[in-house]
DNA sequence: TTGATAAGTTATCAGTGATCGACAACGCCG
DNA sequence: CGGCGTTGTCGATCACTGATAACTTATCAA
């Protein structure tokens, strides 16, 4: 039995798609202007709702943006599922890992800023304001390259045998190409497919024998 | 009405002192609690003027930062200039040129977060808004950097004939370790000094043949 | 009709970056 | 000595921020 006890109310929006509603005016806006330079109001007009009203939904705007982090999180580690169902350890496989990983980046340059660019809080980090759920997400995303880094290390491929430390230079190596071309667009970059072509022969060369 | 005590003028550092000091508090609390958690009014304070008087030395807080990033870069620039006297195109000089950068990076993360991760305002990236300065110094230091790849790939020892792209990958390499370590010191690291030299060693690898 | 409750509002708070006009000290000319 | 602009600084204040309190309205259970 599932009894239905409470109905939504919908006094103007539709209740339960409310917060939907601030999480896609909240995405846009981000977007548009960068997340420090958009303020509670501006993601309440757009929502069609009064500022406080924000903060039944959420406590905090960080929170706001820790949501929008964790969704698109998820659509990364869907890929990297995605991209780990057919892997064998071979190089081509490793370079799909790599491509997909920068890809998600640049499809998702916000909620890629919230959980890796964004300045500490006075009062320790944004993350852990917000429970930290982006990191939670960010780490299982990392445990997969843990893993895929392994099955090529038992393929005898990889160079050195500390896979941990292999797999976060990796990452690091990652993480500057997609938070450089997301914070200085800007710069003089040479043609863009040529860059992540060129970065990512880079990193596999240095980290597979 | 009590008749106030005229107001206690500080005439303390003349013209330019003054503006020393407001860099040293400036500099001290953006290390202690990030740039963004600092007011103008706490900097004010720690210099012993009030919140106005910064108005008479810089325009806007961000070019407090700018200026502080582009002493920054000062420095970097002199130690890359000195790493690059007695450089010679070899795998060892190549290394202490990454571990110069690495090293700077985590003895100014302020300064570094200033010029390479802090978030595009909405009219224009905050490197727009304090003249280009902080860029410029940026930019020269990647100068540098295109001149001592350029001198490994006249010596035959440089993967792919494109030194532009491979100098952009690899200081996108480097900049992920750098801002990673910065932004997320709470992550589960391996030892610094082994993650340090993993990295460079696979940045290694895969530019130079 | 009641009471309870969920949802949204207006009014307001303390704190932010930045600006304005007033005022104190100083150098200078008379 | 006295008057006067210049320079440096200040208190007061503005528009705006994130966040909260108190009140109003809409809906449901009884």
């Amino acid at each position: 039995m599932i009894p239905k006890t409470r109905s939504p109310r919908k006094p103007k929006g539709q209740g339960a798609e409310r917060r939907e509603e601030i999480l896609d005016a909240a995405l846009t806006l981000f977007g548009q202007k960068g997340v420090h330079a958009v303020s509670t109001r501006q993601i309440a007009e757009l929502a069609g709702i009064s500022q406080p009203a924000l903060y039944a939904y959420f406590a905090t705007k960080d929170e706001i943006a820790a949501e929008l982090c964790v969704r698109a999180f998820a659509i990364l580690g869907q890929r990297m599922a995605q991209a780990r169902v057919d892997f064998t350890p071979t190089a081509a496989c490793f370079d799909r890992c790599l491509r997909v990983y920068i890809q998600f980046g640049l499809d998702h340059p916000d909620a890629y800023r919230v959980a890796f660019m964004l300045e500490k809080a006075a009062d320790g980090s944004f993350l852990e304001k917000t429970g930290g759920r982006p990191m939670e997400a960010g780490k299982a995303v990392f445990a997969t390259f843990v893993e895929v880094v392994g099955e090529l290390h038992a393929a005898g491929l990889v160079a050195g045998d500390d896979v941990e430390a292999v797999t976060q230079a990796l990452w690091a190596g990652l993480h500057g190409l997609v938070s450089l071309l997301i914070a200085r667009p800007e710069f003089p970059w040479v043609d863009r497919e040529t860059l992540i072509a060129t970065h990512v022969a880079m990193l596999r060369r240095g980290a597979l024998k």
